[in-house]
DNA sequence: ATAGGTTTTGTCAAGCTTTTGTACAT
DNA sequence: ATGTACAAAAGCTTGACAAAACCTAT
């Protein structure tokens, strides 16, 4: 985009779609403009200017108020740097430190995280990221089992104590096993944590589950969804006649990197754990009405 | 106890599938619940009587009289908090939640234990023999395999809590890891919990783990003691050379009921995992000499 | 989503889909919302308004009456989210919980933060800073000696319930006591847990021991370290004679923050009990070779 | 189980104010 | 370009109302 050319009100207004009256007004009322102006008195705007407007019009077609919508736009943006470097920092240093076995400095690192940023944001900014690399790291066969084991085994130990008392409460709930064969646990275990963030109650099966068996929990429990998870499309394909048969009595979904391949008529949830869990929200939401 | 939710007549009555009227019946004839009252005066249940109502149906199922069913369901539930009987009971209790699910009562019931033993009487007289009743039901097909993952997805949740930062210290270092195909862990868990106690420094590995990979921690951790460990002597046989390779680097020992029947010129340690960890304090004690 | 936006009512009602006169019901009959207002008059709603809406359809879905789900919408659950995990929060919470002599709550937060983070950053961010807390009121005249008694008794028994069989194993042993007079021992009790969790044994005395107490206690121990503490200078001062004649024969540290104005020729350790116990360690450490 | 009265809770209306985009006169 | 005016949209308060859910007592 044209860097320090100034513009005019008439052609900020065609870049913008926002009428010169209004402009004015905004700056006004809100001071949302504050352009120079030339030597017969017109308005000269800078590109500071341009995206300001450009933030006020997002936060109105967000539904704020415009007095809102200009307050957030004038705000000045700083911050940033640090909430976007800082998960891949963690994460560099969580693979150092994992990889040598130094547990206690993964959890130094994991402490400070849970301290300065929101569950939601560790899961999908660092541990779904950092499960990834180690398994393509694993597929290039750049990493020993041991490392594997070992980092799989602290990472569960963490999120297995945020889980404490998961099925405490009132919101819907959820079942949740991996596909049998299956041994993947930790993306599924971080799913029910951002589900339980989110109000619901989970019912945690892990690894490698039969699904008869899961069957057999549902009839305990009885939650509002069942959610079959695998990495690799293979288990949920085997265990397809007995899911399908499953689909007809509980709201069931099917949750990793596998289900997207896979068709047996049910919700998949193949992204991001967190978007995912904010997905079931809106269902459920829906489903009380 | 748990949340304060209180429930009027309405919504109980549809929990509980009893109708509004028998609930005040109830309430008037055998005091069975004792609603608080909204400032209007309607009943407000806690979640006491909710166990109360589904106590005084489980015994009307049985075949109760109203007033007998009612007197049972009343009764407070008496907890022989006895610390001597206390692990029986403990298991008893730990066993009942976890069957049905019930993760909160579980974990309740381990605060319980962990605020009244030590770490070692719960891992030897709860823990282990739970676990040893749980793969014996398994065998005999009593369990489901949902039951036995739930129960140990929520014990490997607590046992990894406790192990946070057990490899931290001054003491010998442990490499823990099960035998290649081997999946039970949480005995080589409940170990390496003992040996932290008597102020060992450990590093886990998990299941199945392959030799060669042990190998290559141990190379990063130099271990003064290394365990392989397995319920069926098959793995550690079908691994035994490698194990025989690594025992001429390592202190090697082989744990598990598995090792009993393998001879590789290793310790075994087969016992209570907290006799076994005395075994190896005294063994690492005149070792230090 | 959006960042530190305030809604007006219909969007607000957009989002939730609760019509603008229901939410202004709830503000008026229960609390629920506390919006600030424009110049004008107008509700402008915080995302934290935004939370308890959502609470409130999730509890009206699972058949709450509105005063009860609303109550507990209000009311800043700790199983919510991130309340449990970052310290400060966690912190703030447990001071809620003590000053109005809820002990039920307080073992909720301190369980779920033992479940959640490290011992280590427990102590170091949230036990340490809210006994100076605590202290500062105290000096300050805003609490009461019996809310003071109770907190402190709390965490004593937790503290005390996690350092049990800490004086097993192989780890160097630390005798540690408090100087005659000085009644503060929660934070000593503090830095024998760090210690424990590196491999110490530690033989713990508590509050106001003689000298000459800690010295028949150590002739029996045989402690490669003792550690007597006060919180001011005072009592270190008054026993300064006895604590060099204790210095001639053990390795002696003066801690709390009173040592730090004291000069008797025996390391100090004054800082946080978590980073003077690693200051220990590497000490310790050393010392080993 | 029914009858007759009460509480709770969502909804609506009337009358007035604030906010905000647009129009117009200077 | 500026300043004022204006009107539609969105909000505010007060008060009332009715259906659903509950109460007690017979």
């Amino acid at each position: 985009m044209s860097e320090s050319a100034l513009l005019r009100i008439g052609e900020l207004s065609k870049r913008s779609g926002v009428s010169p009256e209004l402009l004015r007004a905004w700056e006004r009322r809100y001071r949302l403009l504050e352009p120079t102006r030339s030597a017969g008195g017109l308005r000269l705007y800078s590109s500071a200017d341009v995206q300001r407007v450009q933030a006020m019009q997002r936060y109105l077609a967000e539904g704020l108020a415009a007095a809102e919508a200009a307050a957030l736009a004038t705000r000045p943006l700083v911050e940033d740097r640090d909430a976007s470097t800082a998960p891949a920092a963690a994460r560099r240093e969580l693979d150092a430190a994992l990889s040598v076995f130094d547990e206690a400095r993964a959890h130094r690192i994991l402490d400070e995280l849970l301290g300065a940023a929101t569950l939601d944001s560790i899961l999908s900014e660092v541990v779904v990221p950092y499960l990834h690399e180690v398994g393509e790291r694993w597929e290039r066969g750049e990493t020993s089992v041991a490392q594997e084991h070992f980092a799989t085994s602290v990472l569960r130990g963490r999120l297995l104590g945020l889980a404490r008392g998961w099925d405490r409460g009132l919101g819907p709930r959820v079942l949740l096993a991996c596909a049998p064969g299956e041994r993947h646990d930790l993306g599924l275990l971080a799913f029910g944590l951002a589900l339980r963030a989110r109000g619901f109650r989970i019912f945690y099966l892990g690894a490698d589950t039969p699904v008869d068996s899961v069957a057999g929990a549902a009839r305990v429990v009885k939650p509002d969804f069942v959610v079959v998870s695998a990495v690799t499309a293979e288990p949920l394909r085997s265990a397809a006649r007995e899911l399908r048969e499953l689909a007809r009595h509980y709201r069931l979904c099917l949750g990793g990197a596998g289900a997207a391949e896979v068709e047996i008529g049910a919700l998949t949830l193949t992204g991001d754990p967190v978007e995912e869990a904010d997905r079931l929200t809106t269902l459920a939401r829906t489903d009380a009405r």
